[in-house]
DNA sequence: TTGGATGCAAAAGTTTTGCACGGTT
DNA sequence: AACCGTGCAAAACTTTTGCATCCAA
């Protein structure tokens, strides 16, 4: 199981938490909150307590296998599998669901930018926000 | 005072509170926390509850007079002046201070996103993290 | 065996809410 | 006078932490 190696290689213990936490963010195509995490791993029967699950979050974090979103509108720190690479979101301000975009459309803009500010440029942050198909019917 | 106007044009009673707070950020170039406006405004001699900073801002965003920041890396929200038109923020890593970007690299680009996704696009956000001249000096 | 991982409970921090009182219009 | 705004205290909610125990390596 790669996801196994993938704690092996950070040097993290090999825990049915996290292999559990990290098995349900690969599966999921959104990213997840803490809380819901906690549900489902019981639902499960893996009964794990809040604080492991923010720990567990906490370093998987740290060693970059996960990626921690925090999105306007949303109360709470959204998790993610880390697929690598460079991704943007599009979040249906109906019913929340979050799309990736592959594409950049910044490519280039953080040069330009560093010559304008003399900031070193380390990265960006974007989402866009509309409504997907189904909200707009159902408006 | 154009500061009266705003407030009672959307509505909402002029008070001593409400006229300090859309001052305060009106007149700072950064986005301010809610527990900071309730420190300046105490050190005025205009004692405020927590209560009402938040319930005031809560207005205020409402009535779009303020606009409601929620940034990775800060645990709370940040409000700032609404001067109307589209904003996108440079945020030192260092030293947190935020640059405001005039210019929109994105325009055109939700136009094309539209066509492949079928999204109605209703806005982004886009923030910029890198380092300023003096954090890199600093280092 | 040993240090990292976990559970529990309690704390911290931000934000929200209920209710009675006070101030603006 | 009517109604909105405010203060206070308590609650809600997410996230963090201390300490004892447990388990993977």
């Amino acid at each position: 199981m790669d996801i196994v190696d993938d704690l092996r290689r950070n040097g993290l213990r090999n825990t049915k938490c996290r292999t559990a936490i990290l098995d349900i963010l690969e599966q999921s195509d959104q990213p997840v909150a803490a809380d819901r995490l906690f549900r489902e791993l019981n639902e499960k029967d893996i009964t794990v307590s809040f604080s492991t699950v923010y720990r567990t979050l906490e370093a998987l974090t740290d060693k970059k296998l996960v990626t921690k979103l925090i999105i306007a509108g949303e109360d709470k720190a959204l998790f993610e599998y880390n697929r690598m690479g460079h991704r943007h979101y599009l979040i249906c301000l109906g019913c929340k669901r979050i799309l990736a975009i592959e594409h950049c459309p910044l490519e280039g803009y953080e040069e330009t930018l560093k010559k304008e500010t003399d900031y070193v440029i380390a990265g960006h942050k974007l989402n866009i926000y509309g409504y997907c198909p189904d909200c707009q019917k159902n408006e």
